[in-house]
DNA sequence: CTGCTACGTTCCCCTCGAAACCAAATCGGC
DNA sequence: GCCGATTTGGTTTCGAGGGGAACGTAGCAG
């Protein structure tokens, strides 16, 4: 099929995009009521989409009491593609214009081992699900890197956990690639974009979504917005001291959060368990798989582990330090927690709350709320098809 | 006179008299030249302005070449109440609609005495400027308090170090005895706004003001608007963890940067210093007033005094901790110190320097100025003004 | 006096919003 | 079941408002 050609001509069609997006299916009276327009520049403009071929005419839809509309729809055949690149695994996924899933694959894979072999990769990905029948091309796609980026040019900026990018044209490069646009992100910020859009962050004007991966980094949304910051490094919590002198980190200082607590440091610490024979759990696993990973935990977890729980609960502890902190600083209306070590749950999630409660001023946490993310992996691409969606909705 | 009655009727002349506002006396062409409107839509809207009154004929200007301009200018006769409520003092101000300060007066006073008495204060003051001869009346004013606000009403809420004061409708009173317009915020919003407004952070989008007075707190600037946050609590920093385990504070938690520094620390640990004989210069002090605060410190230090460059020294490193991580979090533009100690000076700012260059990531520093405030005590006055300039320069 | 430049105003056309108007469905009464 | 009242959705008409360009005006330079 012929791919997204036309882009809005102005900032009222922009809009009408964006709630045919989030609302799906519409009459012109349904938009009226959500734009401010009049119902004569309402279908002018509608009539103009039609015609560009951005939006399809859907039907009538059932009677209310009165005549009955004819509602309209974003082209059903637009397909946008979300990538979502972690440190250890890669998720693509392929949406309809409304944000919609269609399909999601995942594959295991390191980011060090640079930009040309992650994207081989990521392009299989796409081809797969291309091939699969679920899109005929895509029209655009996000893709979130962990690690700042320099958001304008979509170009990754001193990554630490992922030194071979450094600079690496990504936007471009994959566009040239897929033939599509494409805008990067960080991938938190992709994330705070899902569950903002899809999750438990919808009608949140204010809230930070914390992902605790390989990694540790904070999305923050203020006035609905994501916030970059100046260079683009904004939310990149994982070195902030938790613990003075504490354990050594990759990033020369002594004590970052994430040397004591993350997908990375829980393996560490509880391979250290399983040697040490402090878990008799944690050993077991250890012998079949050769290693351990948060999943581990979380499953020894689950089983009753003593050492297990405490690990996680030190580091909800240690996290919730750190959060206490950026709530008594940002004061929002939410605290999303999600990442790869959601897997942990209510355990983790507790021994957060618990600290936030007790650190942080009470006008702060009266009626704040800390609750896990809703999508789990789905949360990054969605954000990326959301990220790239706003940008092909807006005013060329 | 008379007072200011009219309000703009639209966005567009609103727009123009914050231009007006902000680069004082302009012709049609250059406000032409700042605004995305046509010439002849600028005729308009300036000339119903002059109609109001809100803008005057300010004569021609000299020729660049060709036929000379009509300038028009904020009507001189407006004047602002810029209102500074500290912990320990009052300052209040009286400015020109260009929020120039015609008059300054400041007072020391206990907020804890309750809004009643210190309103007497603050009326007798303004009375005082306004028999003075540089004002007749006042149009509005803005007034800000050492504690959190709900903003839209302009009412303290939950302020620890104020606590006669929440719930007290600060808004409302002030603007019954006034007889003005009147709006209320946090007091480090204010003098965030002020070195926004004629300050270091003059066209600084995203940036942190630090204020360190009798407690400590940071005001939040993201795309050029103050962040209140979700309960108007937003910076308040005071009570982040900066020393695990450490001192006892007020608020029931121990190790709050604010029980480690801040004015009333400060003078604390200045007096334990001169009683346990570890600083005479301060001892000789302590005799001579028969108390200490953070300005005997600082002539102290300023005296070479050991033991008070170390008191300096080590808070600076305490709160350099602190906004190092909020440099991590919210990666600003700009960090601005100000407040009653800043008279501190640099042997302040270079220990937070060290701290905050040394722990926060590179990406972050890397272009980092921080720097202290350079308009002192009229930081919050300007900003109070600027307040109350900003609600009534935009439609009603 | 004659260009030249900059400033301000006038005129025309297009856009947009409000309200009247037209169309299509349901509901209720007989 | 028919018919009008009612409700809701969509279209047309009309007038105010705003942008662009042409035009008029005021100062400077030679």
């Amino acid at each position: 099929m012929r791919r997204m050609t036309a882009r809005p001509a102005n900032a009222h069609q922009a809009r009408l995009l964006k709630l045919l997006r989030d609302g799906g299916p519409s009459s012109r009276a349904q938009l009226g009521d959500r734009v401010d327009l009049s119902r004569s520049k309402l279908a002018v403009e509608v009539d103009r989409l039609l015609e560009t071929g951005l939006v399809v005419a859907d039907g009538l839809a059932a009677s209310r009491g009165g005549r009955r509309s004819h509602n309209v729809r974003l082209a059903p055949g637009l397909r946008f593609l979300g990538v979502d690149i972690g440190a250890t695994s890669v998720d693509v996924a392929v949406t309809n214009a409304e944000l919609e899933v269609l399909g999601h694959l995942n594959q295991p894979m390191d980011v060090r081992e640079g930009p040309v072999a992650v994207f081989e990769q990521v392009l299989a990905m796409a081809a797969k699900l291309r091939a699969s029948g679920i899109a005929e091309g895509y029209d655009g796609a996000g893709i979130g890197v962990p690690g700042p980026v320099r958001f304008p040019e979509g170009v990754p900026v001193a990554p630490p956990i992922m030194p071979g990018w450094d600079g690496f044209p990504v936007r471009e490069a994959l566009s040239q690639e897929l033939g599509c646009p494409v805008m990067v992100d960080n991938d938190v910020n992709l994330m705070a974009m899902g569950e903002q859009h899809a999750g438990v962050a919808r009608s949140v004007g204010d809230f930070l979504c914390i992902k605790i991966g390989t990694g540790i980094g904070c999305g923050i949304v203020v006035g609905g917005e994501v916030h970059r910051g100046t260079t683009g490094s904004a939310g990149d919590i994982g070195h902030i001291q938790a613990v003075p002198d504490g354990r050594p980190c990759a990033c020369g200082n002594r004590g970052c959060l994430e040397a004591h607590f993350s997908g990375a440091a829980l393996a560490r610490d509880a391979l250290e368990a399983a040697q040490q024979g402090r878990s008799s759990e944690l050993a077991t696993r250890l012998e079949a798989n050769g290693r351990l990973t948060a999943v581990d935990v979380a499953a020894a977890a689950a089983a009753g582990d003593p050492t297990a729980l405490d690990l996680i609960r030190q580091g909800g502890t240690r996290t919730g330090q750190v959060i206490a902190g950026l709530v008594s600083f940002f004061n929002p209306g939410l605290v999303v927690i999600g990442g790869g070590v959601t897997g942990l749950g209510h355990t983790l999630l507790a021994a957060i709350r618990t600290q936030v409660y007790r650190q942080s001023l009470p006008l702060a946490t009266g009626n704040l709320p800390i609750v896990l993310g809703e999508l789990g992996p789905k949360a990054g691409v969605i954000g990326a098809a959301r990220l790239i969606s706003d940008h092909l909705f807006s005013p060329a």
